[in-house]
DNA sequence: GGATAACGTTCAGTTGACTGAACACCAGCG
DNA sequence: CGCTGGTGTTCAGTCAACTGAACGTTATCC
């Protein structure tokens, strides 16, 4: 109701955010996230954001007084804070929690590497991850961004959107990003795949994002009307996998899935 | 050197912060991760923070643009980019990918729960969490806060400051908050203790966060000049724990530590 | 050495963000 | 029904934050 049909000029410098400090405080943060060393100078964040020196300075001094980020010398680096913010955000997600405690009791995820996700836009963001065999460790980080496209939980939680959405997203020509070279090349090509998934119930990804892996993925009935749309999946070496040790794990996660979305139930 | 040993008044107007909006959304995020349930409305905030319902609005516009909140309804709740950037600067320190390694290739470790842990004001965070026997999960979650006084690597972390700032913290007569009956109750048994460690090279914990439970922790050497104060510790059942146990895990502690303050080495 | 380049910091002028009171709205209640 | 206490939103005036060109300082180079 209080939408504004206008369609307001984002371009040029009018962001017109009601808090611009904020908001470019925020871009400080992401550029220092999406930077290779993590360490900018103050001349960097200024070129990289596109705000001049003096006001970046000021931003920075606020947001070391935060301790959202660290001066070591002339380098700024992402603060502690980020990491009390961050747990106290997966803190709040019973999700989280009673994945843990499914995980370490169910027969069969019990003994491999289990992960739950969070569709963010075109990416998932893990959010934790049971490790059933401590001996095989691939390595994905809580808090890890990945495309849509390049896994099975991706496909999985993107399988659920409204068909428009998805055409938007992701038009049958648009150019997908490629990590083997069995990963999805096209537009066209992920959303074929993404019928199968709602048949079948799952989401299946062969290689698609490293050679040698395979994944397998559910997602989770969506709690609550605006709670964020979650994923499960199951990462397993491709070399000892088999189709009965694949649908036994589907079942479990179908079950884990249902649990999580269906709290106390 | 930037630390303001000045109690900044923070009442009436005058923080006198280079950008105020940038402090204030910070402090909101706080108080959101400080609630007992994550979920405030805007008057909450408004009132907990203590600046006008106009302002709080703003801010909370330009938070939620940058995915640092998520609303939900009247109600807001920490952002997933809290997330990304949590994990970002994580991800950014060598030491707890090399912690990770360590642990799984060591003799005793291996087989045991393991963290790293970071010092901050009076506080230590946990960064990372190796768990050796996936049988036995005592809680304790990534970004959680301890007071220093109440855990082993807090102490094993203060133990190594200077005289001067240690008596700051902890006057004789302070009063330290306590979770069992055998915790210190103030900053004099505090500091009787760290010369203790300091003599010993190593912090022991006996039931002083949580009954049955022992703790064994160390402090890793300082690399370069600016880095955050690392600290490692083991936590085992006291009902199982052995003095002779104890010194092999100190050993395989301190040269985690050794390695994890030279690296390359 | 001297010159150049790049860094972070300073400062006064001006633009734009913050305020506080009034508004519109909903739920509970006598 | 009309009131009360609560919510979040709007708006114009004022005060303060942002700017950009200047500075002082430190590294890099021939």
């Amino acid at each position: 109701m209080a939408d504004s049909p206008i369609p307001v000029s984002s371009d040029k410098s009018g962001t017109s955010s009601p808090a611009p400090a904020v908001t470019r405080a925020a871009a400080v943060l992401d550029a220092l996230a999406a930077s290779a060393t993590g360490r900018l100078t103050l001349s960097d964040l200024s070129r990289e954001v596109g705000i001049p020196k003096s006001s970046t300075s000021n931003l920075l001094l606020a947001l070391e007084e935060a301790r959202l980020v660290n001066r070591q010398g002339a380098e700024f680096t992402l603060g502690r804070k980020l990491v009390e913010l961050g747990a106290a955000y997966l803190g709040r997600m019973d999700e989280v929690q009673e994945f843990y405690r499914y995980c370490e009791q169910a027969s069969v995820l019990s003994r491999e590497t289990v992960r739950i996700a969070m569709l963010d836009g075109t990416n998932v963001i893990y959010l934790a991850r049971y490790e059933g065999h401590p001996a095989v460790r691939l390595t994905s980080n809580i808090g890890d961004k990945m495309p849509v496209s390049l896994c099975a939980v991706g496909k999985a939680l993107i399988a659920r959107l409204n068909v428009h959405d998805i055409e938007e997203m992701f038009p049958d020509d648009a150019e997908l990003p490629v990590l083997t070279p069995k990963s999805l090349r096209t537009g066209g090509e992920l959303k074929a795949q993404l019928r199968e998934i709602r048949e079948q119930g799952f989401a299946f990804e062969d290689e698609e994002s490293t050679t040698g892996v395979v994944c397998l993925a559910v997602a989770v009935p969506t709690r609550g009307a605006h709670g964020p749309s979650l994923g499960l999946s199951v990462t397993a070496l491709k070399a000892t996998y088999t189709p009965e040790q694949g649908s036994q794990i589907v079942k479990e996660l179908q079950e884990l899935a249902h649990s999580l979305g269906n709290p106390m139930g």
